[in-house]
Order: structure tokens, then sequence, then C-alpha cells
DNA sequence: GACTGAAATGTTACATCATTACATGAATTG
DNA sequence: CAATTCATGTAATGATGTAACATTTCAGTC
């Protein structure tokens, strides 16, 4: 029993509009705002926050992106074996902005035998650690 | 070194605002807003967002309270132990919004052998577990 | 081709969370 | 008691996220 969200298949296709978010998450290493990434797609005829929550919502669904927490904000999914499902850490550069994504086994024993324990049934769990990257210090 | 947020040790007594804050968060083990801690002090004579958020800021500082980062809400240390620097983790029931605060050495150990692998420097770190409490499944 | 239902998109308005800038008051200390 | 510092108060605004509803697109079917 991993504490990991369920992940729906991604579609034959991304819509126009999945398609424009992705790209530009895709493009960068940093994590963007919600509005960050509409102020980049005024050109292709966004216009309202609401689109880009409805796209950012399927990708997180379909495992393409996450949502960093700490920093209300998204980064495209780089993840390694994106199919397992392990937990999923971020690593926050506070200097660059660099976000690493990891998964480790040993992080899931440790977070099910805690859950376990307290017989505590998760769904979900949001790792984030903030720091200074290698190339920073 | 441990991935811990530095904590100011508390004045001899808290101020008026920062006690107000304070017996609101710990007169519940609900995360609360600072909106809904606003709206439990209106009687108290407080009127603005900043006001909360000054005093919430001094009770992080002084480890009184936590920030959970997935909810955007905040809630009273129940830490048994908060002098150790121990990494802090947070169980939160979607059923019933209780919050259990959590340390473990080995999550600690976990944490900075990744660091140290990754040549990483935390300076914070968030864990929080979503789920089901074992009294709401 | 026209009808139909479902999915995607668009538009407006609003709700929620958080900070900036500046003014006032209260306590401390040199 | 002047100067300083800290706490508080007030107003305005910025940043993030959602609800409600209209329109368009498109696949399947007749």
């Amino acid at each position: 029993m991993s504490p990991t969200a369920q992940v729906t298949p991604p579609p034959r296709t991304l819509t126009k509009n999945e398609a424009l978010v992705f790209g530009i998450l895709n493009g960068t290493d940093q994590p963007l705002s919600a509005y960050a990434i509409l102020d980049q797609l005024r050109d292709d005829g966004l216009r309202a926050p609401v689109q880009v929550y409805r796209a950012l919502d399927r990708l997180l669904e379909f495992g393409m992106a996450h949502r960093l927490e700490s920093l209300n904000a998204f980064v495209a999914c780089n993840h390694d074996h994106p199919e397992e499902a392990a937990q999923t850490a971020f690593a926050i550069c506070e200097s660059c902005g660099k976000v690493t994504e990891f998964t480790d086994p040993s992080l899931d024993e440790y977070l099910a035998y805690w859950a376990k324990s307290e017989n505590f049934a998760p769904t979900r769990t949001t790792l984030e650690l903030r720091g200074l990257c290698s190339a920073c210090q």
C-alpha cells in the first residue's frame, strides 16, 4: 500500500490547451505558477486562469506534471519511472529555482511502516526539500 | 545536518495578538486558515489579515505553530519534543480534518543520506500525508 | 448531410490567500 | 524627556484558485 495518488493513463493525444501548457512546463526546469504559464500563452489565445488550471488538472491526472505545494507552482514530470507507484519527492533550490525529482523505495517503506503503525490510510503524500542545489552552494 | 528550520526561542510572554492567535489554534486539532482565525478574533478587535499573519509568523519562528503547505492552513505545534531538531511530518485526515504530527529519526537519516548523495543542502522540509485517520476508515 | 451527446473551450465574475506601505501607540532606555 | 524600538492598526493591492454558464468542436449515428 504505497501512499501515491492515482494516475490515469494519458489519452492518445493531448488537447490543444493541454499541449500548450505542457509545452511551457516542459521547456524549463523552473517551477511556474499558473499565472506565469498563462502569461506565456496569451499569444496563443489563452485569456483566463481557469483555462490553465483545467489543463494542469489533467496533466496532473496523467502524471505528466506535478504541483509543488510549498511554492504554489507546477513542473513537468521528470521522473525516470513514473509507472512505478513510488512516492515522488522534490528538492527545490532556493537560489536557482531548479527542481530535482526523486524517488526511493526506502522512503516508501518508511512511510508505509509509519502509516500502518498509526492505522492511517494515505492517499497522497507531499515531500518537498527546500535548500541549495550542488551548483549553488 | 538535519533539514530543519531555525527556531528562535519564544520571548518571555506572547504579545496580545500572538496570544489570541495561539489560543485559537491551540483550541482545536483542525487546521485553520489565517482568515478563519481572523473571523474568530473579530470580537477581540482584530480587523485585518495582516494582523493574523504577523502573529502567525512569530509563532512559526518560536516553533509554536506549523504551516501546512498543502492546505494553506496552520496548526498549533503538538510535538512531544520540539527541542530536538528532528524533521516534523504531518498526517492530515481528509475526512475529519484532524492533524497528527510525528517525527522519526530514521526519516531524518534517510533525508540526510539523500541530501548528501546529491550534494543538496536542505534548509526546510515539508512532509505531509493526506488520507484517512484510523477513526475515519 | 443533419441530429445528437460528450468533451473541450471560452467568458465573466468571484472567492480565497497573502503582502506592501504607511500611520499610530506603547514600552524601554540612554 | 527624546530617541528608539517594537507592537499594533488601517487601507489598498497583489497573487492564487474556483463557480457558473455559454459556446464550440467533434465523433458517432441515422
